[in-house]
DNA sequence: CAGACGTGGCT
DNA sequence: TAGCCAAGTCT
């Protein structure tokens, strides 16, 4: 037909946003941050939670963090142990650091008003590239692209791209694909509708190309290999290390430390305890590291579990030893501060989760450890 | 820019 | 079992 008459209209979206919006209204999971109130805080907690992170395991935590910071400036308020308490077991606590601190910067400089825009939200620690992108679009309707992990996966295929997503030349590609469709749709459902096709059905493995909407439009498809891509760069082996921790006991009381903040697991607490080095026993290990981190002596009395756990880019195998305080005043020599306390009260405090797990067996052994009780009288000692 | 940074589920 | 993966950010 006439073309100019096309071009004079205005612009609208391509048909594959309209099927991709379609698809959506019908197929969306039903999470708590997508019911009501839809505040913009709730979304950039939610989005903060979805971080590398399943929709199901944020969604259990979503509801009671937000039970117990249900706005900034509660968040805000709160001390960042207790931020640390609620996020235990959801991971990457550099998040929940981050959007404690973030809290309070809304707090001091916004009035308590999350600021509305991608440019001004990026300024804020925490949220990145996807995550101000997101909360602008999501919570404030700006038209821009919000790309993370689902989004590159899709639009890969899409427009079968042979590079990897990881270079910054195919992400910006990608950026200047989707940014003159934002301005066609509303842009907060568009993006999630392309993160919940990710998510849903163009999966990183196995993509269920008979149920996409964009499976006409879709290059990959249409060259029959959107199985194989994106083009993934190879993992790297991640090393093994056999860690010794010691359950000290002083008076009833228990030894535990607060990892600096700028570390792993940064802010949370932990039973003292390292590395066992080469050619030594995990008896000696702990003894050694109690030593040089708390500057105390101790005595192994029994072992009480071994714990394995995998972290990002190394496992671990946790034994945990009870030990008796010998002599020594605790000091932090490793740690933020150190502190003896009440094995009833470790719940109060934010622990890993292979911490937490060592917890559990102390609590299933029952009992206390009597100070001077105990003698190393196990035959299996040897054998640590 | 590559590596650090958690955890649980699935294969 | 061990590896891969899940709505990234920071340095």
């Amino acid at each position: 037909m006439d073309a100019a008459i096309e071009q004079s209209n205005a612009p609208s979206a391509p048909v594959w946003a309209e099927e991709l919006l379609g698809w959506f209204q019908t197929e969306q999971r039903p999470f708590p941050w997508r019911r009501r109130p839809q505040t913009p805080f709730r979304t950039w907690v939610s989005e903060v939670m979805l971080q590398q992170t399943r929709a199901e395991t944020a969604a259990t935590y979503f509801e009671r963090f937000l039970a117990c910071f249900p706005d900034v400036s509660a968040l805000a308020a709160a001390s960042q142990e207790e931020v640390l308490r609620v996020w235990e077991g959801l991971g990457y606590y550099a998040r929940a650091r981050n959007l404690h601190a973030a809290a309070r910067l809304v707090v001091e400089r916004y009035g308590g008003r999350l600021p509305r825009t991608e440019c001004e939200l990026r300024k804020l620690p925490g949220l990145g590239p996807y995550t101000a992108a997101a909360v602008a679009s999501l919570a404030f309707g700006e038209p821009v692209p919000a790309m993370d992990g689902n989004v590159l996966r899709v639009m890969a295929r899409f427009l079968a791209l042979d590079h990897s997503v990881r270079e910054a030349g195919v992400r910006e590609y990608i950026r200047s694909v989707l940014a003159p469709v934002l301005r066609n749709v509303t842009p907060g459902p568009f993006n999630e509708a392309l993160m919940e096709l990710g998510a849903l059905v163009c999966t990183p493995r196995g993509p269920r190309c008979g149920d996409c909407p964009l499976r006409t439009a879709c290059r990959a498809h249409a060259e029959g290999r959107a199985a194989e891509l994106p083009v993934r760069p190879p993992r790297r082996r991640i090393p093994h290390y056999a860690v010794a921790v010691g359950i000290v006991w002083k008076e009833g009381k228990v030894l535990i430390g607060r990892r600096r903040t700028d570390r792993m697991l940064g802010g949370l607490w932990e039973f003292p305890g390292g590395k066992v080095e080469p050619g030594e026993s995990p008896v000696e290990a702990v003894v050694r590291e109690i030593r040089e981190e708390t500057g105390i002596e101790v005595a192994v009395v029994d072992r009480l579990c071994t714990v394995k756990h995998a972290y990002t880019h190394f496992r671990v195998t946790l034994t945990a030893f009870e030990c008796r305080w010998e002599a020594g005043q605790a000091v932090a020599n490793s740690a933020d501060c150190v502190r003896w306390v009440n094995p009833d009260d470790l719940a109060d405090y934010p622990f890993p989760v292979a911490n937490r797990r060592i917890i559990h067996a102390l609590a299933l052994r029952g009992g206390r450890q009597a100070d001077g009780a105990g003698t190393c009288q196990n035959s299996s000692m040897g054998a640590w």
